[in-house]
DNA sequence: TCAACATGTCAGCAGATTAGTGACAGGCTG
DNA sequence: CAGCCTGTCACTAATCTGCTGACATGTTGA
């Protein structure tokens, strides 16, 4: 997993909280990377319907409220349908275990995906948001 | 992620169901790797205390039951400490949000990486290979 | 004893992935 | 229209991934 996930939260809680410095270069200060970096990132979202931005305009937007955007929408707003377990590419047919490991292992490995991505959905862009204006002080 | 995962789970249900064919020639073949593959994966899982190997002898065994044996405990023994989620390595100290996305983060990525391993830890390599076999008719 | 074979481990290779960066077309605003 | 912004591309360097040859070391049976 690569960290643009992590990065992805961080332009979600500047957005929210300091919309007026939602700029890609005062964020890219933020987040310490490049700001074409940011605005990769914020493609993405933009591409999810999770923020608006305009071509030219400095600035963005949430599409709707913190409280209705789930950790679970970014982490599929950037990751796609990519899962977090890979399995292997050429089990053995004839083998009993190679011509069923990969059944098994996709059955297995999705209900831990899915346990990842429900607990994922608990947490929305609202309550990142509420945790760090509380850590902030 | 990368797919050792899905080999190791792969190699341990070789070992419990075919014994007699657990060198890492043997299950090379049925994982469709080199045989070097199996046995850097095999040392992990040897070192994990998972399995028993003998240098210069042919063939593993397995440490405890199969039933004994969770994909929480495969996962670990090829993983180590890594988690699923990665941070970015540098918010910016000065910023409310930079300061303290990473503990916030580190917190709520905490808690999906624990929902996931929960999930392995309810199925065994026992779950796994009776599955296995059931697939295999 | 020794030939044959196995494991354990390392080094090196090619291809994919990751993060960062410069460049620039195109849009907005005063 | 000057200045600034976003969206996107191409390129680089570093790292990761999977595979493979090589070889030291241990075991076994003749």
């Amino acid at each position: 997993m690569n960290s643009q996930y992590a990065v992805a939260v961080h332009v979600l809680s500047l957005i929210d909280r300091f919309p007026e410095h939602s700029s890609s270069a005062d964020m890219a200060l933020s987040v310490g990377t490049n700001p074409v970096v940011i605005r990769t990132v914020a493609g993405q979202l933009r591409r999810a319907g999770l923020i608006r931005t305009r071509q030219g305009v400095a600035g963005a937007s949430l599409s709707r409220p913190a409280s209705q955007i789930t950790l679970l929408d970014v982490y599929r707003a950037v990751n796609g349908e990519d899962r977090v377990f890979r399995l292997h590419e050429r089990p053995h047919p004839s083998c009993p275990v190679g011509a069923n490991i990969q059944a098994t292992l996709e059955d297995r490995f999705g209900r831990a995906q899915a346990a990842l991505e429900a607990e994922l959905a608990r947490s929305t862009l609202a309550d990142v948001t509420a945790d760090l204006a509380c850590r902030a002080g």
